[in-house]
Formats: structure tokens, C-alpha cells, sequence
DNA sequence: GTCTATACCAAGATAGAC
DNA sequence: GTCTATCTTGGTATAGAC
């Protein structure tokens, strides 16, 4: 369910394939979930309704594609930053990871905002549990370094912290200049010092493998 | 426009109204905005589609009720907790204010989801906005007084980072208990211990008048 | 393999009986 | 004032021509 019809070797197929998911992002940006109708994604990519048919079962199919390749992009800045980084003294390296959140969520907020929310009512909980999970392992490595006591519940605090912020910025329509990226900062910061060293969620963490 | 079709005056009429509010509401939290059809909303509320239509000019309309009447709800319960807590000191003001937020999500995390992004395509832009500006001064006022260098910016920031962890809970399902208000308090009380004493949004707070 | 035309259906909204 | 029946629209998906 929710996979393409055929998985396009060709690269002209590919190009298609393509073109439909990114026609489907620009009418979310635009007009949101309501007016993500077939019509208008095929309209938009430059294809009959027909041919989107012959690359995707059904609508679902475009969202659920649009969503893993948004999924698969931030996950790579997220690795890359951490990689990149693993001699740098932590501040740095937890810098890096937010800069990646940020661009995600920045560089098209409308989108990072309806993807997300269009994401609920497909039936993707497993795969959505495991990037959360990935996401909130992938920080935690870095968080470690600055608070030894902080847990994957942590992690995953620090994940809703930044997108909170974020978030809200995006719907007041503020820009993401250096000014959020500070204010994000600061919140990460603060949260992270206040973790108290008995926190329960370290031994969530050590408890995840039983 | 998205205004009830007529104001009710009689206790019957509305009853009938609000019946009509708490389906669509139900309706929301069990299937999302993509079961919100009108038809569904008037089955559920026990009328028909007809006397739907009494009442509602359209289904946005009856959106909009709904909206106002639980964003009216939150701040009627954060504008309990700042004057209950006139006298007491900052950190219990300020947990208060936490506490009622919470309980708004809380209580029915669904609906506190599906309510606030099906509000973003309801051309409500400046109730919300209005909304927004007054929970941030209700909480500048408490926030001040733990922190006198916060500006409108961090009051607003306060709401964000409180509403990102509940809502990442609420989508992974997890229970609003104790932990998560402990997590709450720890990620606001760090973010307020951050803001430098010349905060930029000082200034953007004294000049909200100009 | 891509198009046009269309079958089918669900949802919003209204008309008119009672 | 509330109901049932119905009109209308627009969206999903398919069939069949080219």
C-alpha cells in the first residue's frame, strides 16, 4: 500500500515520478491539504490525470512519497552534521543539528507544516515511529556530550522544543532568519542545563534494549 | 462571514447549536478533518441536515463556533490562573498558567490537533492573531516577574515550546501526566534562565506602541 | 505510455412537505 | 422548525483511443 505502481528504472519514468511529487508539494504550499486533488497534482506537473495514474495507485501514493522523500532528506543533513562534526566541540555539533532542523523547516515552512499534518491520516505510524526514533538516537549522541544525563526522552523533548518554535514562526509567517535561530538556541540550551542527573528518562534509555 | 445564522436567543435553539458544535468536535477527534462532512456532523448531534443548515450558514461556520468556543475556554482558564495568583509567587503563577494550558491539550489532545490546523484554512486570521497577543501578554505579565528581561517575543516563545512538547505527546499518544508537566516546567523555566538581560524583544515589546 | 472522455460517488447545500 | 428528498458540484479512478 501507498507504493508506487512500478519503481521506474528508467530515467525518463523517474523524471515523471518526480514531477508529480513536486507538483503535489507546490499545491500544498499553496493551497493546502484541501486542494491536493489529483486534477490539480497532474495539472500542476504538467501530465494528464491518466499518467498519474500509471504511477501511482491512488492518491495516497503521491503523499506518502512526497513524505518519505522530505523524511530521507532531513534525515541526511541530520547524519551529515552529526558526522561532520564529531571531532568539533559539542556546541558546535548541536549547532550543526538544529541548522538542519531549521533548513527543513525553513526553506519551506508551509510545506514542513501540511506535509506533517496530511501525513496523520495516512497509515504511517510505523514509519513515522522510526524516524522519530532515528532523529531522537542521531541527537542524543550529541546532546550526551553537553548533559551526560539526558535520555532519549530528552532528545526527543529537544526535537519538539525547536519545532515548537519553528512551528509558530511559520504560521505568524515569520521569517527564519538569525533571530529564531537564536531563540531556538537559547530554548535547547535551557532545557538541556535544567535536566536534573537522576532524570528518569536515562533509564528509559539504558532500558531500551532488554 | 462563518457567523451562526441566527443568534439563539431561545434556550432550545441553543442547546440544538451546541449540540451541533460538540459533534462536529467528536467528529474531529475520531476521524480528523476528513470525516468532518456535514452530514456526519448532523448525524452525530442527533439532527438533520436540515436544521444543520437552520443554524449554520455553511460547514465552516460551524468550525468557527467551535474554534471560538474552546480558544475562549483556554484563555477564560489563564486569565483565572494570573488572578488567582496576583499575590503568590512567580514560580506557582507561572506553573498555573502551564497547568491551564495543559489541561487544554490535555483533556482532548485529538481535538486540540484537528482544531488547530483545520482553523488555518477558516479565514480567521485575525481572531487568531488577536488570541495569540493577548496569551502572550497575559503570560509577559507572570513571566516578568521571574524574568524581568522577557519581551513579547519570549511570551510567545513560552507558548510555543509548552504547546511543541504537548503536541508531540499527544501524537505519539503518550498520557498528559505528571512527567510530561515536570517536562514542560523544566523546558520553560530553562528557556526564561537564557534570555539575556538586553533581549532584542524588549525593545519589540515597548514598541508595540509607537 | 500518454491522452481524453466519462463512469461513479460523496459531499455541500436547498426545496418543499409536514 | 424540523424533516426527507433532491439538485449540483467536483473529485477519484478507469476505459479505451491514439
Amino acid at each position: 500500500m501507498h507504493a508506487p505502481r512500478k519503481q521506474a528504472a528508467q530515467p525518463r519514468s523517474r523524471a515523471t515520478q518526480a514531477a508529480i511529487v513536486e507538483a503535489a508539494a507546490r499545491i500544498l504550499e499553496t493551497s493546502g491539504s484541501a486542494g491536493l486533488t489529483t486534477n490539480a497534482i497532474a495539472a500542476r506537473a504538467g501530465v494528464s490525470i491518466g499518467s498519474l495514474y500509471q504511477y501511482f495507485p491512488n492518491k495516497e501514493a503521491v503523499l506518502a512519497a512526497l513524505l518519505r522523500t522530505k523524511r530521507a532528506e532531513l534525515l541526511s543533513w541530520m547524519r551529515a552534521a552529526v558526522s561532520a562534526n564529531q571531532e568539533a566541540p559539542p556546541e558546535k555539533a548541536l549547532q550543526a543539528l538544529l541548522d538542519a532542523g531549521m533548513r527543513h523547516q525553513v526553506e519551506r515552512p508551509r510545506l514542513a507544516l501540511e506535509a506533517e499534518y496530511a501525513g496523520q491520516q495516512l497509515h504511517l505510524a510505523e514509519e513515522t515511529a522510526a524516524l522519530a526514533d532515528e532523529m531522537a538516537q542521531l541527537i542524543l549522541e550529541t546532546v550526551r556530550r553537553l548533559q551526560p544525563a539526558a535520555g532519549l526522552q530528552e532528545a526527543r523533548d529537544v526535537v519538539a522544543i525547536a519545532k515548537g518554535i519553528i512551528n509558530a514562526a511559520a504560521l505568524s509567517s515569520e521569517a527564519g532568519g538569525p533571530g529564531l535561530a537564536a531563540r531556538v538556541r537559547r530554548a535547547v540550551r535551557g532545557y538541556l542545563r535544567e535536566i536534573p542527573s537522576n532524570s528518569a528518562d536515562s533509564r528509559a534509555a539504558s532500558s531500551s534494549m532488554p
